[in-house]
DNA sequence: TGCATAAAGTACGATATCGTACCATAAGGT
DNA sequence: ACCTTATGGTACGATATCGTACTTTATGCA
């Protein structure tokens, strides 16, 4: 997916837009903002392919969370972490082990499931890319007014809780 | 892509966190906000897809685009204003006429290039896709914080230009 | 005018995403 | 123990994404 980019206006986040919208406004500012987070992600995703051509977004994020919350967990878990399908981890966990980054062992807890492990060739390659990110992310904060980053990431996670939410209520 | 989830830590954004961030501080809050833009694109995506079953946000957002900003550009330039390869615009186009809601004619400016418009069945279909997602919308402003889109928005907007920059910086 | 180069669009192939159907195993009730 | 139902994971097929290569037409320059 992605999304539309409205006039060039400058690159600073201007003051507010007065009191609670509501009606055609609040709609298209919704709109507005789901169309930004879609065209972000785009950038994102095709900057981490530029840095590390032939990995995607999706390998990096399941090395990460291998690393930072620890290995060992069900493919289940993963796909739930990422909001994704289990067929879709399925498969990335597929392109994964068949490259060396993972192992796939049998759940000794649950004989339907199965435990993905880091290798060392895992690890290294974590390290690698997080080089690249680090270099990339270091060039981008160098450009954002100051303080960008830290409003977003509350906002940002109260609209995913929100989100999450809804989508659990179906 | 698909993102991590963090400890379900509340839905309420906090306060600042302080000063400004440096090192591992501020690329864990680059890495962090990246994460929920993806992980909200996903959610996103799903719940459109669960409003319109057959139809995905790139179709809405083409269509959207071309209700709002008018008719007869050319794929180039939607490829453009979505950050898209021009051989993804090139599909989504293709499925969109086969359906019904585009034509795509000669441009007469240019022997190359076509220009692309809306049918009657675009613009009824675009009514009705519009009428789930502000549907969808309504519910999920109600549930969110006020204000949490009006901070959003200029925010992300500032993100997302800064980050075409340096796209088109190479 | 003629020719080199650039640009718009598409065909094609590789990979990603994800829904449906399925198998294997668990869990819960009798 | 048996049987129903739920759950973890995968195979498969449909569609989406997007890079490479190509065709057609513009554009710039000699």
């Amino acid at each position: 997916m992605a999304e539309e980019k409205d006039d060039p206006e400058s690159t600073a986040p201007g003051g507010g837009d007065g009191p609670v919208p509501a009606g055609a406004a609040r709609m298209g500012l919704t709109f507005g903002v789901m169309t930004e987070i879609g065209i972000i992600a785009q950038l994102s995703a095709a900057a981490f392919d530029a840095a590390m051509p032939g990995w995607s977004v999706a390998h990096f994020g399941v090395v990460m969370h291998l690393i930072r919350r620890g290995d060992g967990v069900t493919p289940l878990e993963l796909a739930r972490a990422f909001q994704q399908p289990k067929t879709t981890m399925t498969h990335t966990l597929q392109v994964l082990e068949k490259r060396g980054l993972i192992t796939m062992t049998p759940n000794p807890r649950d004989g339907r499931s199965k435990l993905v492990h880091l290798t060392d060739a895992g690890r290294a390659w974590q390290g690698q890319a997080m080089a690249q990110v680090a270099r990339h992310q270091a060039a981008l904060h160098q450009r954002l007014n100051p303080g960008t980053l830290a409003v977003l990431a509350p906002h940002l996670a109260h609209l995913r809780a929100v989100m999450d939410a809804m989508r659990d209520e179906n």
